[in-house]
DNA sequence: CATGAATGAGCGTTCATTCAT
DNA sequence: AATGAATGAACGCTCATTCAT
């Protein structure tokens, strides 16, 4: 059901009515309401489980040895798979709802290990904070997103990464 | 009424009511619906504004003198003001809408005579085609709606702009 | 609209939908909540209009002679037109609103005159207050519901005046 | 379960969700539907068992010593009791059903017995039909619905008593 | 031309009722 | 027998769109 949900914003964006959830999902209208008391509570499920896999491929990167591409392999790997539509928080956002606290500190405290190992390796350069990494990694799912070929994607990609490592 | 309607869609998003807008430009609803015969008519007519503005400042940036920085001003520009622009953009996709070809043709035009022109000065990388560049802007976008505070908005669109230059 | 309403809500009880009601006046659903932007707000108007009803009636009954029956015809008039159906009034107490405060007055006003009057006259007993009569007035008009014949209702609404006055 | 049926109707109407009653039950909400197939029986049972207490009473009463105030007192407890009684009477009414006609009879029967030995008593006047009591008891049942204080409902209802004994 | 009342499809949400376990 | 997840009709309400004035 989370799932469904997930492709269906995914598709029709936000405003896709928990009817057409529903019936991705195939079940009753009823039955996504029992599970779910409100549409945004919905929103802020699919949110966590995105955050959820997000928080698990980070500390699995943290975790690796020091191959020296391993922060570029993570960030290539995150903005390609789409973290983009993270367009839920903006929802979620709206709704003055926010992620469960605790997901969000797992969150924070393992891409923030990552990011300060990569700082030290001086694969990121000094003056990109949590929040930087976090909005540029959306970027880059978003510039992939705009774009064809897989050829051209990593291209930008690679870009954006030079950046973070120049200066 | 364009700029009501630019008003409200960035205050209150897309799914605004043109009822909304139609108070806020002093007229009534039915004027609004005889100018523009859906709402969707007026979100592209207010999207192909911006776009109009943009090729605008795109073909001034192309007559500029040679400061070595105003590829890079020029892009910050861009960036920081597309905001908004995006939402517009994603929910023309959505209604399956394009914005008038010969207004595409013209942004073209002047962008990428802009590009060029940066590329000979060596402000950008030889590798960056035209489609890198518009969708490294639209990264750079995000990234700005994303990001709360201008100071941090500036910083992360540098430090894209560092990737286009490097290598 | 607001007869259609008040027709249904007492045909069909204040749980009837708002569709039915916009049935009854002949207009679309979306037309009945542009005049009362909630269902509350019309349960509120129709019950106002009643007190408005009412209101004049009493008002219309103090400027009469001093004819010794008038109150008992107004007793039986009022009770007899089923004001009983100010169940209305319960559906605003859960809904948390109360009546204009104005109307409230008026109301109070001139049937607090009609009930000094008669009991300066001696037709109604000293220790009923205001609220006391309304309340008669209401199990008037519930036991004249309940019953099938104008014979036996008027019998019954006499014998509640007797213990009105009697003491 | 009626128990709990009875407490919730009383205290959130006649809508409140079958699924709150369930739970104050202790129960699961497929046992209450196991018991009683529609919400509309549970209606009907609760009610009766009202009535099945109502006629106790009158039977009660019935044969009592010779008190003279014993009228008064089955008058006056069985119209404060009532006031929840009548919601469900309402509501039974909107659904088109009846009480057990059995026990509707054994009520009637109980009650005018009652009647007669009051009117011989002189308690009330010899113009009341069996009728007339039963929609003035129902009257002063909603006096006393629309009356917030105890003592302003006891008051009310012994006008009625005298305008019952008088004459 | 401008207006805004009227419209009704569609959405989020509730709840009586069913049925597989 | 008891359970509660699943169901979908129905409700209150919104809003893009139409059209008589």
């Amino acid at each position: 059901m989370l799932q469904a949900a997930d492709a269906i914003f995914v598709e029709h964006g936000v405003s896709a009515s928990t009817e057409e959830i529903a019936r991705r999902a195939g079940l009753g209208i009823g039955t996504v309401f029992r599970h779910f008391p409100t549409k945004g509570a919905l929103l802020k499920a699919v949110y966590e489980q995105r955050l959820e896999h997000l928080a698990a491929r980070a500390e699995l990167a943290g975790t690796g040895d020091a191959a020296p591409t391993w922060f570029r392999e993570f960030f290539i790997e995150v903005a390609s798979t789409s973290i983009e539509k993270l367009i839920l928080a903006d929802a979620l956002e709206d709704l003055h709802l926010d992620a469960d606290p605790e997901l969000s500190a797992r969150l924070s405290s393992a891409v923030g290990a990552l990011l300060q190992r990569a700082q030290a390796a001086g694969t990121v350069r000094q003056d990109i904070s949590f929040d930087d990494l976090i909005a540029l990694m959306i970027a880059a799912g978003r510039a992939a997103q705009v774009t064809p070929t897989q050829q051209a994607r990593t291209h930008l990609i690679e870009v954006i990464l030079d950046g973070l490592q120049s200066g």
